[in-house]
DNA sequence: GTATTGGTGAATACACCGTACGGTAACGAG
DNA sequence: CTCGTTACCGTACGGTGTATTCACCAATAC
């Protein structure tokens, strides 16, 4: 079998979900693809072209949400497999938001969360669209890129107390003790570990309610 | 004069500003400071120690918005001059949420962020306040990394109509007039500029309304 | 005064990166 | 048979972060 992008794409993604997006270069594909490394750009017109074919496949698992009943439900069904793909593929909220998705699948998943929020109530004409978009987009981006990367200093440090009062505690706890950071301090030390799906779900209801009031402002 | 962090530091924030995150190394820093490469290694451990130097030397300018005298200013003042650095420094929202920023600055921000919020109306445990501020960092995370990239593609594809036509007109048009991108469409071609700042204000407004009401979930 | 030592800034070296470029072999169309 | 196209291949260049080695020079010991 001849080589495609499709392939290409796909050995892409599965190192950088292994080893990360820094950890991926053309020769460690083209080798995994028992090629040499000049053969991809055959393919691919560059490595950011090749990253954006990546991203695309991405959504293409996300767009495969199908329609929902409700525009709500619709919206939060795209959101809840955006996070999920993020969680799959962590190097893709590296990504999220960095560079704009255009890709066929990204312009998809685009047009069905336009669409569902244009029948949300409190959106009439398209400048409420426009806002309702951009405000539930950024709180996707963040959301998501906030949780990857607590996860991964948490997988760093490693989950356990004692590992983590190794690496960063020393560092951590003697800022905390300044005195400098009460609020801060309170937070980690009797904060709960809340639920992340929950979380989330939290955020997106929170900025839903907000689309569906409308704002004097 | 000797060199010293803080002078590393600095140049590296000019060129990255100049150049991107991309174009930033650290030969290139040395010889900006007429010295040899390896000299940095003498006071910074390795690049991404750099790297949150360079983060925290920005906080420190976020963190110089004093107290304001409601909880709701306060936070509002915050969250523009976040914006505003990151408009000063674009590569700062390349880093944003993508780490854990834990210098003395960026937890001095972070502090009086949770600070207000704890005495916002309707954060009354410990765990809203987690979530508010999970929250309102999640928006302001992603509306800055949104409105960053945005500038940054209007800027390579120049800002007139005509060269947008060229570089991305092409590709974008023609998927957009085959007609599966219907809401997309509308909101590219009828879509109104708006303004950037005032978006901004509106995404963070919309989840403070959010975090003031109590939610039932 | 000479020899030895310690430490510090400079230079070299290594492994890896993206990619420009030239070349070769199969193969269907004329 | 020739020719243009397509798929494959290897080498080479300039760049990166960083480990290591080298060169020098001031200070001390004799």
């Amino acid at each position: 079998m001849p080589l495609s992008r499709e392939k290409i794409a796909a050995t892409a993604i599965r190192l950088a979900d292994t080893h990360g997006l820094d950890g991926l270069s053309l020769r460690k594909i083209a080798k995994e693809l028992g090629v040499g490394p000049m053969r991809l750009y055959d393919y691919v017109i560059n490595k950011s072209e090749l990253l954006d074919l990546m991203v695309d496949v991405v959504y293409s698992r996300i767009a495969e949400v199908g329609e929902r009943s409700g525009w709500r439900d619709t919206v939060l069904a795209i959101a809840h497999a955006t996070r999920a793909a993020a969680l799959e593929h962590e190097w893709f909220s590296d990504v999220l938001g960095g560079r704009p998705h255009l890709g066929p699948h990204a312009l998809a998943v685009g047009e069905a969360t336009a669409a569902a929020l244009n029948a949300a109530p409190g959106v009439v004409d398209i400048d409420d669209l426009q806002r309702a978009v951009g405000t539930l987009n950024a709180v996707i981006i963040g959301s998501v890129r906030r949780e990857v990367t607590e996860r991964r200093t948490a997988r760093s440090t490693g989950t356990d107390e004692a590992a983590f009062q190794a690496s960063l505690g020393p560092y951590l706890t003697r800022m905390l003790t300044t005195g400098r950071y009460p609020t801060v301090a309170r937070l980690v030390i009797d904060g709960a570990h809340l639920e992340a799906e929950e979380t989330f779900h939290h955020n997106l209801t929170t900025i839903l309610d907000g689309i569906t009031r409308r704002r004097s402002t």
